[in-house]
DNA sequence: ACAATGACTGAAT
DNA sequence: AATTCAGCCATTG
């Protein structure tokens, strides 16, 4: 499994630039990389983030709809509620609230 | 090499 | 509003 700078990097890299108390979408990501149709690609570099030494703050990013699909995959599921809540994210249900506010768009914050 | 799967999303029904 | 379908493409069996 040979590690190519594609991708992941770049999904790791955009996702550690979120600041905390801010979540995103994995659309946005992978829109900012050009791949608006490949969201599921960058829920996938999530998961090779664990197997890197590269800390990244996955519980920042969640699906279009501000759920927190990808808790489940987490080491310890509550972590990311916990995380979230923790850097001051409203949470319910597993859901952000205010997440439109939250929202962190790379497209407009880092404004190419 | 082929088939199935997956932390998604948007459009269609 | 809820459910289903199709596209996306890397990883795995």
């Amino acid at each position: 499994m040979e590690n190519k700078e594609g991708f992941f990097s770049m999904v790791h890299q955009v996702v550690r630039l979120i600041p905390e108390g801010r979540v995103t979408s994995y659309g946005a990501i992978a829109k900012y990389l050009g791949a608006p149709r490949s969201a599921r690609m960058v829920g996938w570099a999530m998961n090779s983030s664990f197997n890197v030494d590269n800390p990244v703050p996955a519980h920042r990013v969640v699906n279009g709809q501000g759920l927190l699909t990808g808790a489940a995959q987490f080491p310890e599921p509550k972590m990311m509620e916990r995380l979230l809540e923790k850097e001051g994210v409203e949470l319910k249900n597993n859901k952000v609230q205010n997440f439109a506010e939250l929202f962190w768009n790379p497209s407009i914050e880092l404004e190419l």
